[in-house]
DNA sequence: AAGCTTAGATTATGGAGATAATCTTAAATT
DNA sequence: AATTTAAGATTATCTCCATAATCTAAGCTT
């Protein structure tokens, strides 16, 4: 049945939000327009009125994970009186992180799939690497500096989650977060 | 039609490696078990009596690929006069590895999908970083520095495939192979 | 050589998956 | 209030996928 477009437009908004954290989570792939509507509380049938397709929904997902990501690490770095890169180090390369797949790091989780789904979402991808590299850099850093760090810390943090083993990915994590 | 007991095992070997080219191109998800025999030369039914199921394909085509890749890394070390730090470095980020997902390195193609692939999968991921630490290190070095770079390159290389842009790409890699 | 075994082909089966058409009902518009 | 419009539900279609049962022809055993 209708509802108003106030409501439209937030049950919009939460699928799109529980769709950045469900992809984080299981990937582009690993999960589809059925129960990506059933976890916002919809039904299949009305995806295609809010959306072209799936690849659109992938976009607008990705997008939300990458700007709420960002407002993350501002809060971070606001919070903290250390300099940002090492702010933002000392709480992304927490164990917290590993298991915290669905609103964690959208880079560790979903960048390595990004090539295979469109231009759309790889400029997305690529405009969020930007703010994150002037993020760590900060007003008068080194933006070679900035990347290779984020470099590291996507690095760790994808490993990590991958070996299993907690004492391994312990280790990952803190090698990642000496300066050498 | 039945073959030869070397024929079958050959086929079988075929299966596995041309798998663990496809599963790095296209994803753990991205591929089914027909075009994964089709693109062996074989027909779907034959599956079954070679694998258990998919997650056993899985698993072995994991291993295939992170067996390649160690013997990769120590025919590069051996071939340079270089430290094996700086060998791997420059080999591994070059631009040529962006493109080559097939036969590239498989941490930075499908480590971020190990998590949903089963402790078999995990455990093969865990010995390879293992074994690649210790290449890295070489004889007298510092297993917390080698995993520092290992993150760093797989990083980089996930993330410059990610963001499209080859300058942005380029920009990356570089910025990894510099020693802070 | 006869019979047994089995690799691989053929052919179901059943479940998801994506997309689309239609229906319903309530909000918007007039 | 009557009419139009559109969000979301229902249902359908079509493709792809994993798994399994059956078939068959050629290797292997004795």
């Amino acid at each position: 049945m209708r509802v108003s477009r106030e409501v439209a437009e937030k049950n919009r908004q939460k699928v799109v939000a529980s769709s950045s954290r469900l992809f984080r989570e299981q990937g582009y792939d690993g999960i589809g327009v059925a129960a990506l509507m059933k976890a916002a509380g919809l039904t299949h049938g009305g995806f295609y009125k809010q959306f072209e397709d799936k690849s659109a929904l992938v976009a607008e997902a990705t997008e939300a994970a990458l700007a709420e990501n960002r407002k993350k690490w501002q809060d971070v770095i606001a919070a903290s009186d250390d300099k940002a890169g090492e702010a933002i180090a000392s709480w992304y390369l927490s164990p917290l992180h590993i298991d915290n797949r669905s609103d964690g790091c959208c880079f560790a989780a979903l960048a390595a799939e990004a090539p295979r789904q469109g231009v759309k979402v790889q400029e997305t991808f690529a405009e969020a690497l930007e703010a994150s590299v002037d993020l760590l850099a900060g007003p008068d850093g080194n933006r070679n500096e900035a990347m290779r760090q984020l470099s590291t810390m996507v690095g760790a943090l994808v490993l990590a989650r991958a070996v299993g083993s907690e004492a391994l990915a312990q280790e990952l994590l803190e090698a990642a977060k000496q300066k050498p």
